[in-house]
DNA sequence: ATGGCGGTGGAGCACCGA
């Protein structure tokens, strides 16, 4: 079962990518962030034609996620821990594998959080740790999970080209990389890294200055998989050609493969 | 480099992203 994650930047500005990703990559399950539109703008009829289901939790402007999947899918809107929280940022569901079992996959979008020192980066830090408690919970029920997404977090150095450039930056802040932690020592794993150590692996290049052009990427998009998950995790890339279609995201795709 | 690009709303340019 391939499941992959991708920080969209405008679902209607991409759709094209979109459909080519879902032709090219095939995935049974893309998990969107920034679509950027209400539900009811979302293009669900082209991506129905694909053979998807479509669900969303949009919002005008900003923000806003969605999860594709080629079977159905029960679904469950808003990352849990605070009614007043009315930013689009959390989808979640549950997919029968075809096979007697399920797999729960939330499509993430963790606040950017800059600048630091601000409500700004105050809410980013308490969404992480709701998604935290969350993910506690979760963990409780002993199932496979795949907790997808944009984190808004550089985990090591080793995730960025210039590591130095984003000491001040709240991607890249003490607290964010905690929590990035704090999740890995629950017991999730990062896919990524459980199968590729290597240096150089990015899921995001600014479009300023000619990061694309320079290779001055960050790796913040992350696929965290439970212990169940992660047993049968089978193969994990990064779509990195992605980034140099015409009018890309800002985001390249992230995928995996569960046996 | 507290902003070089790109998206949104809405018809200017401010706000947001990372």
């Amino acid at each position: 079962m391939r499941i992959a994650t991708w920080n969209v930047n405008s679902v209607r500005q991409r759709l094209d990518h979109l459909l080519r990703y879902l032709r090219e990559a095939a995935p049974d399950v893309l998990c969107l962030q920034e679509i950027k539109c209400l539900d009811e703008a979302f293009p669900r009829a082209e991506i129905e034609a694909a053979g998807y289901n479509v669900e969303t939790h949009g919002q005008k402007t900003f923000n806003g996620v969605a999860i594709l999947s080629r079977r159905p899918m029960q679904i469950a809107r808003g990352l849990p821990g605070d009614e007043r929280d009315e930013q689009a940022r959390y989808i979640e569901a549950v997919i029968d594998d075809g096979a007697g079992g399920a797999l729960r996959v939330a499509s993430i979008y963790a606040p950017n959080g800059n600048p630091v020192g601000t409500e700004k980066f105050a809410y980013k830090l308490a969404f992480l740790e709701r998604l935290i408690a969350h993910a506690r919970e979760l963990l409780a029920l002993e199932e496979r999970f795949v907790l997808a997404g944009d984190y808004n977090i550089i985990p090591t150095p080793l995730d960025a080209k210039r590591p130095q450039d984003w000491t001040g930056d709240a991607l890249f802040q003490p607290e964010s990389v905690a929590a990035f932690r704090a999740l890995s020592n629950l017991g999730l794993v990062d896919a990524l890294r459980a199968l590729r150590p290597e240096a150089g692996l990015y899921t995001f290049w600014d479009y300023q200055a000619g990061a694309w052009q320079k290779d001055n990427g960050i790796r913040i998009d992350h696929l965290m998989l439970s212990p169940e998950a992660a047993d049968r995790l089978s193969d994990a890339a990064v779509d990195r050609h992605v980034r140099g279609w015409d009018k890309p995201s800002d985001h390249i795709p992230v995928r995996i493969d569960l046996a």
